[in-house]
DNA sequence: ATACCGGGCTGGAGTAGCTCAAGGTCAAGA
DNA sequence: TCTTGACCTTGAGCTACTCCAGCCCGGTAT
């Protein structure tokens, strides 16, 4: 798979995939003979995991350190539990977030009804 | 009130307050004699405001817009209110994926879990 | 009186995480 | 053959902070 369907599958952006490769995110990348990039369906995966995590908000760093740890292979999945298990908590302060946000839109819209009547 | 105070009050940091007065997101700060800010109850409350909408991701522009509109007064509310309704949308927008990504890390969770026996 | 804080000020440099543009290669279709 | 389109690399530009240097000022301790 090029990368324009790694892309549209994965949800990242061209550009955004071959930043993050360069930023060894994304390990084991192969190339055609053309020296093209080619996608494996593990890639893409990956690559779709990687879309979520930074779309929820995990920093750069971490994001390495994850990737780090998953060329590693099978020994490291322990730390790599660990990684996403901080990272569930941290989705589930954004949730805290945005509820709260929400209601002080809620109110703030309430206040305005008031001005508009 | 000074500053510290205002970012202690707000959640923002005492720079980045200053950078958002800069850039024209903070109408009406006052200067006391010393020549330093000083901060009403109503900055404070706008300033808060401030940080539950960066915290859940509106734009600078965005802020910029809505700032501009506040400064000119109650006139502009039906043009405020659009654009807190707009980002109502955004929220449910993030919870939605919020939810898919914590969907996604359990489903991988799980995968672990069968590694780790 | 003076030395030393802490907190404020400005201007400017640095950072994260993309994002875009310039300039080049190459394979396939008209 | 010519052109189009997808890919390549390198490097600049952007957003939204974040930090730092160097200065001022008011209050306390010596």
């Amino acid at each position: 798979m090029r990368i324009s369907e790694a892309a549209s599958r994965s949800g990242l952006k061209v550009d955004t995939i071959r930043y993050y490769e360069a930023e060894g995110l994304v390990p084991n990348v192969g190339r055609g003979a053309d020296g093209q990039r080619r996608f494996s369906p593990e890639n893409i995966d990956w690559l779709t995991l990687l879309y979520w995590l930074r779309e929820t908000g995990m920093p750069m760093k971490v994001m390495q350190e994850f990737a780090a740890l998953y060329a590693q292979g099978e020994e490291t999945i322990q730390a790599r539990k660990d990684i996403l298990l901080d990272h569930s908590d941290l989705l589930a302060k954004r949730r805290d977030d945005l509820d709260r946000c929400a209601d002080i839109l809620t109110r703030k819209l309430e206040i305005y009804e008031e001005y508009l009547r």
